[in-house]
DNA sequence: TAACGCTCATGACCGGGGTTAATACGCTCA
DNA sequence: TGAGCGTATTAACCCCGGTCATGAGCGTTA
């Protein structure tokens, strides 16, 4: 399953196209007038350059984004100056959950790329819930996704090694990112720098030089540039303990 | 606002109770259809002693519980048995979320006192949004209230060091305690063993212990037993970089 | 009352990973 | 072509917190 290579420049969709009906219309087929609900909500666009607050920390939003390409990141910063990255943005994804639900947002959320959001006002989306039912508990489906995601994070951080840690986020961004088409089968433009990657990991960036040599010099990755290519995807599993159950939510409830 | 002391035994409401739609109707008003529906969907209880699996990880789930009384926990273990606790679930807190919305459960969760839970099934629940669609966005709700805690889990783990992370544990347990009468003003029964703190910390547990008397030593808690009481409140506030925002989610979007 | 198990306390040891700093490697922009 | 910035690399040092071990307190059961 050969494609092109995916610059960095391209990540995602183009504006044209709308990656978050794909990913419901997986989790059961969507009907036409759903289909068109999902499309009119995606009316107005916006535009960040990279390194931008798409949600600044403490500000009152009473909308959601679905972000249409490009990358994302929720984080919080410490007091002292230290950053914790909660969460990763992929296209698709809906952002600005779950600061539409706070009078202040408490975390910010910022553009890891150049991005495109769509912003979906929160009254709009009550009103879809009203009208498509279903549509409501596909999105608590995305949000256990993002749940189940956040649990591997919280185990990552407070269980697995620097190594282990390293070796689980490169595999969830390969099955994460292939299932929206931004990676080969076993490669892909690594959207983050190291920095960004210790943030995430709770690690300092430093290690995580370290610990990305040695993953290349015991030959389980390649990385050339921002090119990382997966060389020994079984051993990396093992070493991960990486079950990759939680990122394909497969699951399909009774909603005929 | 003295209350009798809370002994472990009695860890929430009756089985006679609501606590969920306490919650919800913090959140907004419920209309007295919105209320006769809710409680509809407490009809099938069951009961578990402390220590057993609620949920198996592995296992299918059709339905999401309502913990009514008792004390509950998400966790995950790895195959050299290290353990992370990814959730602590209080009475009025909605679990088996999110293993109902995936082929096999991703995380066991457990009773961790004798227990209470409403069963949910999945279709009721769907019923239900089609009916009452502002309970499906108050359902919402309260799943972004749980993101926020995760959010503060991950900051805690990820770049707060033990001490800290000992007092943002404290201070969260104390407001959400308070939140449903099980707290006095300033002080708690600990519901959970040191063990357990350190498997939801990420720490050991003779470092919990260390830090536990250090605590102590500095005057910020006392620690009679199990019940817990903060003496320095605003010391403790400060070291833990403690804002308790994420948990008060008191905004009330528009639905009227 | 003794035996058992669970929980907590505390000490000795040491290793993983943080910190700091210096250097090198591209970018972009003049 | 070089200045300047952001990013990656590598080394020296050392501290936080894990591991292991021992023992105490205490409730439960026989």
């Amino acid at each position: 399953m050969a494609r092109a290579a995916v610059t960095p420049a391209s990540t995602g969709c183009t504006a044209e196209t709308f990656p978050l009906i794909d990913k419901l219309g997986a989790y059961f087929p969507l009907s036409a007038a759903e289909i068109e609900a999902l499309r009119v909500l995606h009316g107005s666009k916006r535009r960040f350059d990279r390194h931008r607050d798409i949600i600044a920390q403490g500000h009152p939003y009473r909308s959601v984004f679905i972000l249409c390409s490009g990358f994302a990141w929720r984080y919080k910063i410490l007091p002292d100056g230290k950053r914790q990255v909660l969460s990763l943005g992929l296209p698709g994804d809906l952002i600005g959950f779950p600061a539409c639900f706070f009078e202040k947002a408490v975390n910010a959320t910022g553009s890891l790329t150049a991005v495109v959001v769509a912003t979906v006002p929160f009254k709009a989306l009550h009103d879809l819930f009203a009208r498509f039912p279903r549509l409501g508990v596909a999105l608590l489906w995305t949000a256990a996704g993002e749940a189940a995601i956040y649990g591997e994070h919280l185990v990552d951080v407070g269980r697995r090694s620097a190594y282990e840690r390293l070796a689980h986020l490169i595999l969830e961004l390969l099955v994460r990112l292939r299932a929206i088409g931004l990676a080969d089968e076993l490669s892909y433009i690594l959207p983050l720098t190291q920095e960004l990657i210790a943030d995430v990991l709770g690690l300092s960036g430093p290690h995580v030089s370290r610990m990305l040599r040695l993953l290349r010099e015991e030959g389980l990755i390649g990385l050339d540039g921002h090119r990382l290519t997966v060389l020994d995807l079984e051993s990396l599993t093992l070493l991960a303990s990486f079950d990759g159950d939680y990122l394909t939510q497969g699951r399909i409830p009774d909603l005929a």
